[in-house]
This record gives C-alpha cells, structure tokens and sequence, in this order.
RNA sequence: GCCCGGGUGGUGAAAUUGGUAGACACAAGAGACUUAAAAUCUCUCGCUCUUUGAGUGUACGGGUUCGAUUCCCGUCCCGGGCACCA
C-alpha cells in the first residue's frame, strides 16, 4: 500500500472500475426491493455550481447506502435543457441556443463524472430533443381533446420598445431589463392546462405524504388555498338593463358593513364607466403599467378611484359606489371584491385614504372600536359577534355566515361556494427556445391539434435571436402549414411551452428513456409504483415544479398511460439553498454588473466584519449586495471545479456533506476545505500504518478484550447504529461523518499492540472504510481493498451492529439541584429508581448545593440525569 | 404585502421524544519535532468575575415546567416562494 493519499489515481482507478463492472447500471429485478433515488435534474446553464454538487452527493450518498442495504437501486441522470438562459447566450454572444446548450452538457457530463456518483448514464437524456418533446406534444393534442387544455387570455409583462413579452425576472423595478422601458401589462391569448380540476385530490392527497417535509405539504396547501365562503351579487341597472355584480367574501358575516364594492382596472363595469369618463379611463390606462408579478402589485400603493356607477346591497337595499382599485386582480375570482373597512385591514387603509365611511358590524365584549385606528381584533372571526346587523345582531361568525348565505340564496341573489386560490396554467411562451405547442390555425377550422403522424413538431435549430418577438413568428417555413382537417392554407402556433412541462413527467422516462414508440411502458410500473423512492432538490421548488409534477402524474393517468402509480414522490427531501454573497457595480445607465464573489475580495475589521470589498483585476472597490441565492442572474455562483482538481471529488463532496445538514441553506465559504481533506489524509495513513504491519482476520473474542478496548468496540459499534440511522432515517450527513471522527479520535488513543488489538484495529479501520464509503467512495473502495484484498467496497453489506459490543456495566449520571448542573454519579446500568435516588443525595455536589435542607422532591430520567429540588 | 423556513462561540455547526448547551470541525494562540519551512503531534479556546471556585449564556421581551436551544404568546432581523428564472 503506498504511504501518500493521492486523490487524482485512486478516483481515476475506483472510476475506471466501476465504469468496467457497470457498478450503477440499473436493471429491473423482481427478486430485489427497488430504490428509485432522483435528483432534480440540472439546467445545463454551462458548469456545475455549489448546489449541483451538494443536491447530487446527497443523492449519491443514499443510492450507494440503500446499495448496500440491498436494494435494487436506479440513479438517473438528464438534463432540464429548455429555457431562457440559451436565448440569452445567444444574445451575448451570437451562439445557437441548441450548440450552446449541447456543448454545456457536454461539459457538465464531464464534471459529473468527476464527482464519482453512481449514475446510471445509459438512461441520460435530454429534454430539447425532439425524441423527448415529441411525446409532450402528443400528450397535449390528447388533453386539447379531453378539453384539460384550454384556450383564453392572459396577461404578460410587454416591452413597447423592444416589442416582446419579458419573464418576470426581465423586469426590473417596473422596466425591461434591455430597453429600460416602462413595462405596461397587455392581455394575449395563451393555453392553459386545466389544474384546477385537479385542485380538490392535489389537496387531499398532500394528507398522503408522509415522507414528505410538513413545510412543503403546508406550503402547497396555502397555495392551493382552499376556502369556503360565499359567492353573491350586487344587483344593478345600467344602459336600461338589469346586471348582477359578482363577488366572493369569506367573511360574509361582515356583509352589513359594506360600505363600497372594488372591481379591477379590467373588469367590465370599469370600461363601461370609463366611456365617459375621461379621468377614469386615465387611472384604469394608469393601473397597466408595472408588471404582472403579484409581489409587485401586492407591495404598490394602493390607488382607487370611484366609478359613480352605483350597485343596490343584496341584503339592505342600499346603494353602494363601485370603485375601481389597482389591487383588485381581474384573474382572481370574479375580478371584484366587496369592502368592509371596519374589518379588513387593507379596506380600512383604503377607506382612511379615500374619507369613505367605516361601519362597525362586529364587536367583542371590552374592546373600543375607532374608525381612526386599525386594531387585530376587528377582523378576528373567532372572538366577536354581529352588531349593527338588524336581525343577525348576537350571531358568531359561523351562525352569521350560514343565516346570511340562505337569505341570498332565498333572493337567488348568492350562496355558499367553495374557492380555490389556485389558477389554471398558462403554458404558452412568446419565446423560441422551448417545445413547440402542437396546434395549427385554420381560417376555417379553426383551432386544430396536429395529428399524430405528423408529430413530432421540430423546433428549428439554426434561427437568429434578436431580443425582440420570437424568432419563430419571422420563419415562413416554420409557420406555413396545411391545416390537417380540410387542407387548406393555415398557420403553425408559434409559442412554446413553458419549460415546467418538462420537468413535470421527466422522472417517468427514466424508466423507458430508448422507448421510440411510446410515451411511457410498463417499466415505468417496475420502477415508479407507489411512488419514487427518494426526490432531492433545492427548497426554491417547493411549490411550482412538485405540484406540476404531481398534476401530471394524475393527468397520465387518466389519460390511461401509467395506471395508478399514487404519488410520484413517496420521500422528498428539500434541500437547503447554497446561498453566497452578491457582489456589483453600477453601469452608465444604472444597470447593475454582478460580479463573481471568486473575483472580489472583501475587506473586514478586525472582528472579521465585511467592511468593503474590491475587485481582484483593478483593486478598486465593488458594492456588496445581499447574499442571495447562487444564481446566473445575479453572478454569485461558486464553480466547484477547482475545489475537485485540487483536492479530489472525495474531499468535495465530504466538505459538503460536512458543512451543513442538507435541508438548511449553506452559506458559502472555502475555510474548511482543508480541514475534509486533511482528515481524509489521516483515514489514509491510520490503514496504511495498519496493513504495513500486516492485515488481520477481524474475528474477535469479547471477553479477551482489554477494558479501553471493549470501550473502543463498543464506540464502533455506536457508530455503525448511529452511522445507519443518519444515512437511512434522519439523512444528517454532518453527524455521521463527525460520528466517524470521533470514532477514529478513540481509535487513536486506544493500545491496540496486542493480537486481540490488532482484530479490532482491522474491524475498526474495514467498518470505518464502509461507513464512510457513501459518502467518499473512491477512497472507500481503495482503503476496503487493502484491507480485504480481492473485495469490492461497493458490493459489501452496509456494517451492523453486534448487540454483544454494545453492552455496558455502568453509566454516568448528571446530577441537578434545582435545576442546575451540580456533579455526577456512577451507578449500574440496571439500577433501580430508589438506589439511583440515594447515590444522588449522598453525591458531592448534591451535599454541598442542597445546605443541609431536605430534598422536596426527586425527578430521576433513566439513563440521563436526576434533578434535586431543595 | 401574503405563504413557508431560519436566528446557538471568532466561523460552520451538535444537542434525534422537554433532561449534561457548544459534540465534530474551521480559524486563532501556545508548545513539540525540524538547520528551516511544510506536514504532523500536544495543549488552550462562549462571556464575566473576587478564577482549586462561581455567576451568566442559544436574536429580543414575556409565559408554562422540577427542568426550555426545544413548547406557547409577542417583537426584530435574515433567507426561500409568490404562478414567465430554473
């Protein structure tokens, strides 16, 4: 064995290996549990970065674990290549979208390999391939059918001077990020893919999720957020005719204190008012400017301005004045809301602004209501009771809302209706680099899905990007078609899909990625039956790819194509953001450089606080933003190639590992590194120095054991109990490895000359090369194969506890007066509660804390401490 | 603004079911070895004080309990998501 730790020959020699024996290659085989462990797959945007490497060593380390414990395990690999990123390379840099990407994966295929992770790389696919969007396409020709896909308007975000739909990200403060213009909202006619028939078992089956993070299960309840309320109307008259305005409250216990009604710059009875009613038509022409994401309408000001349209209350006969509000959302509901300022927060706000009455309808006992001050308690629904209500003075929320919703309902004028917060999902992009929706516009036909065999749509690859529009609306030779019902001239849909429709069933291909000539098969059964076994990927997808994803599952299977897998996630683990500090300059016309955080430096006092920061290239000082994420957008990605070339993949993925359990965000730093390599320098040379003197048989006799020897036994075998449970329950790599330490900090100390030291020392050193093998298997495998030669690491069982090493005589005892840690005792493991008292009151620090007073009570918790109270 | 997390030494963190706060590391300091350097090894390391001992300490303010980093109420700060970043 050769004394030095050299990381670039063992991993290119444990690679070459498995790569000879097919170590990750995954074939189905009934006779074996299965383990299916996913990783989110990356969008290949040029390198890995931090959090590639640490979502992957995770998936890793439980593949290779549940490997171990004797599972038929499948790791696939592909790549999320669709997306805006490509086009704006191409921008940059005048590259093709397709040759940029494609040579991106190239190059990220290599890093991955690098890294040692036991992918199964003859599944790889990916997802701008029209062998893999041909069947997304096909898939929605049959939902257009079953009408599960859908035709309406939507609203983007539109650039009037670059003439093009941005993404969110694209507008900055309000304006696009190119042209630096005032983004105005504009409505256009867009797909939809009809999640919301699927609200109701999207919610329940959340109830089914056990394995997965009860954040994430709360987080995706609240944004389907179900609700029941009620849904009425507020009769009026306009132009001689008799209309219902529609709105749906949860709170129609407080209908009495209506006071005005608010409808969306959108909504009809707005343009009706605005005809003639010029300032109006300014503020409605006022509320399209900004963008359309909802943190950005739900921070703005809050703008109203009054219709002089007036609708009669469906319960008092009243009239009440519609305004028009600039948080009304026209996609939400019935694009109206009724307001009662004296018990919604953001109504009182608007009324105070506006000098619109407020009317108290709800009161609780002891409290004083001011229409001056906002005060918690008037919109609480459990603590308050009607008044100024007329005949429902005295009720509680519950009775209120039931007594009211049947007297509208009497009136044909409302009723009780359950609510969804969520939207169906716009799938249509005005952009290029995505799969093209199958469906061509006739004149005469109108809409129509392209037929199976003229599937797939090919997006063409050699295109020019401009910034403005889609590249694919200037290609006559992409757009001209025949339409496929009566053959005359038509035109080809030229939006893409959005990119979450790749990422929504990707995970089912694995099981048939070479099938040509369906969707799906029957390995899929094999593989993803009662759900994957393991998903891991970052917590920012909480909600929007989980829930598509599940939606899909749901739709392939009613769509006959998968039968009834369940969930498509049975465990997920969420991992935490690897987040770095954001560094920037500011350009010419206020547009922010980011800069890489590899490239700065930063300046601190000397408590080690930031104090300031320079570039690296001309030392002059940058402007230290947030940490943030690691981001392409923000250019605070770490790339973690040089890490691997300097230390090997080994000390990569145990620093990763190491420094944070994986569900909580990882704020990035090179300190430590050193420290993962410098212990992984130690493992080395603890077995070198072992097998130099020779390798042993482990087989050990308990009773010939010297006393710090069974203790040091007993540590091991703590640790491969401690090791299982981290790995395989609790998926805390950071307390496994430092289990490992800890263990190998005994090692060191304990004598182990003699022959019964020796078999320990190897049982130590083979069980220590396996529990760690996970985690770091190049040099699992070669510190397994000096010690067992001829063995393979990877093919090993995963150690297991001897039940005789961990049995114990006696243990140590806290002792506490009142509370406070006063000393400790030694007592049998099988004391009884009496004996464990009285060793405790006659102990030192019990005599001296206690003064000489009688204990008043003893608390004894077995196995932990016995707490005094004097 | 709304929904979901998080906050523990100089730093990353541990404490798994309410029971020894700071395991395991990083950094720093001191020492050993060495011609020297690197590497390695040993020791110190929350804060304060009257230092063989004691007080205090898990963002802040309250509460429950024999006992709270852990449970409850309130506040502040940081991160993620908010439907066209992926």
């Amino acid at each position: 064995m050769q004394e030095k730790y050299t990381p670039a020959d063992i991993e290119r020699a444990a690679q070459q290996h498995w790569d000879e024996t097919g170590a990750a290659r995954a074939v189905e085989d009934h006779s074996k549990p299965k383990y299916y462990c996913l990783s989110m797959f990356p969008y290949p945007s040029g390198k890995l970065h931090m959090g590639h490497v640490r979502n992957y060593t995770i998936g890793d380390v439980l593949s290779r674990f549940h490997q171990m414990q004797g599972y038929n395990v499948l790791q696939p690999m592909g790549w999320d290549a669709f997306g805006m990123p490509a086009e704006n390379a191409a921008l940059a840099n005048n590259v093709a979208p397709a040759g940029w990407t494609y040579s991106n994966i190239d190059y990220m295929r290599t890093q991955l390999k690098s890294l040692g992770f036991a992918i199964d790389w003859e599944r790889e696919f990916a997802t701008c391939t029209p062998a893999y969007y041909r069947w997304e396409q096909w898939l929605f020709t049959r939902l257009y059918e079953k009408g599960l896909v859908y035709k309406k308007l939507g609203t983007v975000n539109w650039d009037p001077v670059d003439h093009t739909v941005l993404a969110n990200e694209q507008v900055i403060d309000g304006r696009g990020w190119r042209s630096g213009a005032l983004i105005e909202k504009r409505e256009i006619p867009m797909y939809y893919m009809k999640i919301t028939a699927y609200a109701e078992e999207l919610l329940a089956e959340l109830d089914n999720l056990p394995g997965w993070p009860e954040q994430v299960r709360l987080m995706q309840k609240n944004w389907i957020g179900k609700s029941t309320g009620v849904r009425f109307a507020f009769p009026y008259e306009i132009d001689g005719r008799p209309e219902k305005l529609w709105v749906f409250t949860t709170r129609a216990d407080t209908i009495m204190g209506v006071t005005f009604v608010a409808v969306a710059a959108e909504h009809p009875l707005a343009q009706r008012a605005a005809v003639n009613n010029p300032e109006l038509a300014k503020f409605i022409e006022e509320c399209k400017q900004g963008g359309v994401a909802e943190a950005d309408i739900a921070t703005m000001e809050k703008k109203g301005l009054p219709t002089g349209i007036f609708v009669t209350h469906p319960l008092t006969g009243e009239q009440v004045e519609v305004w028009v509000g600039n948080y009304v959302l026209m996609s939400y509901g019935d694009g109206a809301v009724m307001a009662v300022p004296a018990h919604d927060e953001r109504d009182f706000a608007f009324a105070l602004k506006y000098n619109l009455p407020i009317k108290q309808v709800v009161g609780v006992d002891g409290e004083f209501f001011s229409d001056q001050q906002w005060a918690e308690w008037y919109a609480d629904k459990v603590k308050g009771t009607l008044v100024n209500s007329c005949q429902y003075d005295g009720l509680g929320y519950e009775a209120a809302v039931d007594a009211i919703a049947a007297d509208l309902a009497a009136k044909n004028l409302g009723d009780k209706k359950v609510q969804f917060r969520l939207r169906d999902w716009g799938i249509s992009r005005q952009r290029y680099w995505g799969c093209p929706i199958p469906i061509i516009h006739c004149p005469t036909c109108g809409d129509v899905p392209v037929p199976d065999d003229q599937l797939p749509v090919v997006l063409p690859e050699n295109v020019e990007i401009t910034g403005a529009g889609s590249p694919l609306a200037k290609m006559p030779e992409f757009y001209e078609c025949k339409c496929p019902k009566c053959g005359g001239d038509a035109k080809r849909e030229t939006d893409t899909m959005d990119t979450f429709f790749e990422s929504s069933w990707y995970f089912l291909r694995y099981a048939c990625p070479d099938n040509t000539t369906a969707m799906v098969d029957e390995r899929v059964q094999y593989w993803c039956k009662g759900g994957i076994d393991q998903y891991i990927g970052g917590i920012e997808h909480a909600i929007l790819h989980l829930l598509y994803s599940r939606f899909f599952t749901k739709l392939m299977r009613d769509v006959g194509l998968i039968g009834d897998l369940g969930e498509p996630f049975a465990n997920l683990l969420t991992q935490g953001m690897v987040v770095a500090p954001t560094f920037y300059r500011e350009g010419e016309n206020g547009k922010k450089l980011w800069l890489n955080p590899a490239d700065v430096d930063v300046v601190t006092d000397e408590r080690g606080r930031p104090t300031g920061a320079t570039l690296k290239a001309d030392g002059l000082p940058v402007i230290i933003g947030g940490t943030e994420k690691m981001s392409k957008s923000k250019n605070n990605g770490v790339d973690p190639q040089s890490l691997i070339e300097q230390y090997g993949a080994d000390t990569a993925r145990l620093f990763m590992m190491f420094a944070a359990p994986p569900d909580q965000s990882l704020e990035w730093s090179d300190a430590g590194v050193e420290g993962a390599y410098r212990f992984l320098r130690r493992l080395w040379k603890l077995t070198h120095d072992h097998v130099q003197a020779g390798t042993v048989d482990a087989k050990i006799d308990q009773n010939s054991l010297s006393t710090a020897q069974a203790d040091l036994r007993r540590k091991l075998h703590q640790t491969m109990q401690k090791v299982a449970d981290d790995y395989g329950r609790r998926k805390q790599f950071n307390t496994a490895i430092a289990a490992v330490m800890e263990l190998l900090n005994a090692y060191d100390k304990c004598d182990l000359a003699d022959a019964t030291g020796r078999a320990l020392a190897q049982e130590t050193l083979e069980s220590a090369a396996l529990l760690l093998f996970p985690i770091v298997p190049h040099i699992g495998q070669a510190l397994y194969a000096e010690l067992k030669p001829g063995q393979d690491a990877g093919l090993s069982t995963f150690p297991k506890a001897d039940p005789e090493a961990l049995k114990q005589d006696e243990i140590e005892l806290m002792v506490q007066v009142n509370g406070k840690l006063r000393g400790a005792i030694r007592v049998a493991a099988d004391a009884d509660k009496a004996s464990i008292e009285a060793a405790a009151l006659a102990s030192e620090g019990a005599l001296k804390f206690m003064e000489g007073k009688p204990a008043k009570k003893v608390v004894v918790v077995p196995g932990r401490l016995v707490n005094i109270v004097a």
